[in-house]
DNA sequence: ACACTAATGCGAATCATTCGCAATAAAACC
DNA sequence: GGTTTTATTGCGAATGATTCGCATTAGTGT
C-alpha cells in the first residue's frame, strides 16, 4: 500500500526480473543491503555489511555498475575518493549532507535546483542540454562537532 | 582595474608568500597554469599543459593538496573518477556543468544555494553545521549532442 | 654565509577500480 | 527432465589514481 519504505525479498527479486537481470543469490543480497540502508554506501561499507560467504569485489563492482546504468541505484562521488551507491526506492533523486570529518552521510530530501537548472542551461555558452545534477552539502555532524 | 581576471607572475608569487608557501619554480608554474584556466583541471590535464622540465606526480599531488587545504584552489570530484583542481581567483565558490560524454567542464557563476543551505541544516537530524556545498550539473555539450 | 625546514625527486606501496577468461548457474527452449 | 543460451561469478592479474618514505635540494630568515 502506498509508498514503500523497505523492500521484501520478492520485491527485490521482481525488480531484478523486471529489469532483465537474473535472480542470483548475490544480487539479491546486494539489493537487500542497499534497500535497507537509506543513504549512499561505499564499497567498503557494503563489504562490511555483507553476511553471505566470501564476496568477490569484481563481481560487486560489476553488479553495482549494472544497477547504476539502469537506474536501480544511484552512484555518487562525494569528494571522498571512493564511489558510493544508494538504492533509490523509486525516488527520482535527492541530495546529501556529508560530514567533513567522519564522512557520515545523511540524505537531504528537498530539492531546490530544478528551476535553477533551466537558468544554468540558458546562460551556458557551450551546452545544449542539462539533464541531471549532483548537490552535496559539507559540514560537521553532531558527534564530530563536539571534538 | 578592480577584479582580477588573470594573475601575473608576481601576483602568483605574492599569493604563495602570503599563504606561507615558498616561491618555488614548480609551484609558480603550477599556479600559473591553474590561474590561466578558468575551469577545473584534472591531474592529467595539468601534466599535459606543463611546459617546464619533467614533472614529478607526487610533488604535483602534494602541492595541489596543500593549495586545496588553504583554499587557494578548490578540489572537486565530478563523478569522473579523478579529482580536479581549480584556481578560485578570489571567488568564494561556484558550480560546474559537466558533459556526460566528453567530460568538458564549464563554470557556472551563479549560486542559488546559499539560502537553501540554511534550510538543509535546520531539517537535519544529525548535523550541527553546514559550511559548504558542491553542485554539479550534468548534460551534453554542443559538440557531443550533435553525434 | 648559515641554519632551518619546506619542497622536491624517486621508487615503491597502497587503494580503488577494471579486465580477461574459464567455470557456474539462471532462464528459456525442446 | 535434459539441453542450450548467455548472464553472472570467481579468481588473478592489470590498470590508474593517489600516497608514502626518505634522502636531497633549495627557499627564507638571521
Amino acid at each position: 500500500m502506498s509508498r514503500k519504505q523497505s523492500v521484501t525479498d520478492s520485491d527485490v527479486g521482481d525488480m531484478l526480473t523486471q529489469k532483465g537481470y537474473r535472480r542470483t543469490a548475490g544480487r539479491m543480497a546486494l539489493l537487500e543491503i542497499l534497500s535497507k540502508t537509506r543513504r549512499p554506501l561505499s564499497i567498503a561499507e557494503i563489504i562490511r555489511l555483507w553476511k553471505k560467504d566470501p564476496l568477490d569485489q569484481a563481481t560487486l563492482y560489476r553488479a553495482l555498475e549494472d544497477f547504476a546504468r539502469t537506474g536501480v541505484v544511484h552512484r555518487s562521488d562525494l569528494n571522498t575518493g571512493t564511489a558510493r551507491y544508494e538504492y533509490l526506492h523509486g525516488r527520482p533523486h535527492h541530495h546529501h549532507l556529508v560530514c567533513a570529518k567522519c564522512e557520515l552521510v545523511e540524505d537531504v530530501e528537498v530539492c531546490v535546483i530544478t528551476e535553477a537548472q533551466k537558468k544554468v542551461l540558458q546562460r551556458s555558452s557551450s551546452f545544449t542540454a542539462v539533464y541531471s545534477h549532483n548537490l552535496e552539502f559539507f559540514g560537521l555532524c553532531t558527534a564530530c562537532s563536539k571534538v
